[in-house]
DNA sequence: GAAGCTCTCTACCAATTGGTAGAGAGCTTT
DNA sequence: AAAGCTCTCTACCAATTGGTAGAGAGCTTC
């Protein structure tokens, strides 16, 4: 693991930063004291806080779908969800402000939101047509894949948000409550995925 | 209905956008502005810029807390979900920024998270015992109250939350998409909870 | 009618913001 | 060794930030 370029480091501690405490709340001032540089560096890099902000995304984004990507790759619906469940409970964990991120950059008036909603475009369309064939089969309930898609995607972000919203409360979750607390989410969703009598 | 007061319409436009564009992003002079005032008349109401936002969100768990307390009210646990469903859909619709602001609440950092969470600590017990006597009756599937409650919870805000997201990334919901969404949602959580062999 | 209360205003302020201009250090290429 | 590239720096800047001090207008109370 050679050094990583200043860049690199740039964009990680203002993922860091951005999906904390927000990017309004963090000047790039903080930013470069936090990395040992001057502002004047970061913006030798990044031409506008903006252009950081969206070069973030960006990467956080093709990181985050590509592992999504990869769990969506089989064809078995209830591997897909347990994975992505998983996926983003070990982000919850690895890169808390990742999700931060996220929500930080699906904010009203956010240039990032439109960049954001191209990359998750491809992602979502691939699962709907999982979800569709499953479906069909019968091997999940459900009458509208895309609708279906929708509550269980809200439903595991909003597990996942919630975490977070705990530990801004000031409960920081042990690695055993987060394990039950991922433990309950599959049990509910197998309850609400899985048909009562297969095909 | 008479004239608001000078304070309650300054809660009220500062609760739209703290919702929306954020605390950070809302500075005291545009508030005024927005408010045909100036920053120092609003400072003269609230004594800081934190003090306006611990009351704005004060003033809205207030009322939120309210309204799911009248929901929880009942004693058939699927009533309740489904009063809270509709209730969070119908603030959705009628004050997005609502939403917006229980996240802004809920962040790192923010000195209104604790204030938060206390308020919704009764409610939250309340629904808890609640689902206690249905889980033990029979009445719903699940082990654990507690943990079911944070899925039922986090499921309906997530769906609601991504509405916004939605909404950021450039598709503005039509009512009948939403209430396309809340049925799915509903089905989705009725799949989920009511047994199959009810005792 | 004077004293006092409520409220909004003008006038300021120090600190911080994102951003520009340009110097110079340390390389590599010619 | 000179020219050029990459990168970080100092020096500045205009604009905006949250907040203070205090004047004055309009009301009610004595």
């Amino acid at each position: 693991m050679s050094e990583p370029t200043t860049r690199q480091r740039i964009l990680d501690t203002a993922l860091d930063s951005f999906g904390t405490i927000g990017v309004d709340g963090t000047s790039l001032d903080a930013l470069a004291r936090e990395l040992g540089l001057r502002k004047q560096s970061i913006l030798y890099h990044f031409k506008s806080k903006n252009a950081l902000f969206a070069a973030v995304v960006d990467e956080a984004a093709n990181r985050f779908i590509e592992e999504l990507d990869a769990v969506v790759a089989g064809d078995d619906v209830w591997d897909q969800v347990e994975g992505t469940v998983r996926l983003v409970f070990r982000l919850a964990v690895q890169r808390p402000a990742l999700l931060g991120l996220l929500r930080e950059a699906s904010r009203p008036g956010s240039t990032v939101a439109v960049q954001l909603s191209g990359r998750l475009g491809g992602h979502i369309d691939a699962a709907q047509r999982s979800l569709e064939l499953a479906l069909d089969e019968g091997r999940v309930a459900g009458d509208n894949a895309r609708l279906l898609l929708f509550s269980l995607y809200s439903t595991i972000m909003g597990v996942a948000t919630e975490v977070e919203v705990l530990r801004a409360m000031g409960v920081e979750p042990s690695l055993r409550t987060l394990a039950e607390r991922r433990s309950e989410l599959l049990r509910f969703l197998r309850v609400a995925l899985v048909p009562v009598n297969p095909a």
